[in-house]
DNA sequence: GAATTCGGTCTCTTTTCGAGACTACTCTCG
DNA sequence: CGAGAGTAGTCTCGAAAAGAGACCGAATTC
């Protein structure tokens, strides 16, 4: 089981692709965030195979993202975004942003407006020190507290 | 065919994930932001079975997101980010920041610094016309010309 | 000229996926 | 009550994708 053991790298964009990256899992978030809870719903906007949805929405309440809640008035039980799960969108919001530069040849098929605003949502990656717009060629990585306990534990263990 | 089918529906979101999202793509493109070019040294970080990789990297520059370069001293060939795949940048902070708050438990493994500061880079979702910070909840969806353009197109066809 | 390195391919086994039938429970309506 | 519909979830089985690792050919090094 090789590519489970990525999540155990000291790297925080690793762990979360390990549980994050597959065919299915982001689709079902984005559908999530566009207020999507039901269990059908979820099958047929999509056209995921009931197995397989199945087992993503498992997944995700397994690792605090959705969460299940068996609604109060003998309906069926609904699948939530949890505050971890809702941290997610500046992620799909990132996605948005580059579909509609590289992937949207006629324009973007959906502007996500401010509500009460002209504007429209826009990632920006930032120094969060100076405000200074980043781009990959101003970040210089270097060694935090996680990869130390890491290297400590590698050592001990 | 289904699953491919998806990047013919107009979302920006959909359509990159169709070609990005699986098990290994994001990681290979990690690599590459990391500096990796060479066909081995992405083999060997990762532990991506060899067709596999093969398999990605040929994806990738199919789309236009890595270019295949030819070292002009009879070295072996490289594979560099396009521009088209330096603007996936924000995309895989954005899974860094997340990352850190919810999957790092011991801190963040890596600081990615801000060069000559000593902030670091943050993903921000924010609104483009008044600059406020923005969530999930601050957004409202709206038609755009790519929704129109595939309507018409659907008409017809 | 033997060994190594490098990118890449091939083969075979295991795992995952997809499609759709099937189950079980609830609700509704006559 | 009993038929029908809606919903969530399971099962089965064939198809596709992934994984491990051997193998290949060209260039490079010793």
């Amino acid at each position: 089981m090789r590519y489970e053991e990525l999540a155990d790298l000291p790297c925080s964009i690793t762990r979360p692709l390990v549980v994050l990256g597959d065919r299915w899992t982001f689709l079902v978030l984005k559908e999530a965030f566009a207020g999507v809870r039901r269990f059908n719903a979820f099958q047929n906007n999509l056209g995921i195979p009931r197995s397989r949805l199945q087992d993503r929405l498992g997944r995700l309440v397994e690792h605090g993202i959705l969460v299940r809640q068996q609604a109060a008035d003998g309906e069926h039980g609904e699948y939530r975004l949890s505050r971890k799960g809702h941290d997610l969108y500046p992620i799909l919001m990132a996605v948005k942003d580059w579909g509609d530069t590289h992937m949207a040849p006629d324009g973007p098929p959906v502007h996500y407006r401010h509500r009460d605003c002209t504007g429209e949502a826009r990632v920006t990656l930032a120094c969060d020190c100076c405000g200074e717009a980043m781009t990959a060629h101003d970040v210089v990585p270097e060694a935090g507290p996680g990869l130390l306990v890491h290297a400590e534990a590698a050592t001990r263990g």
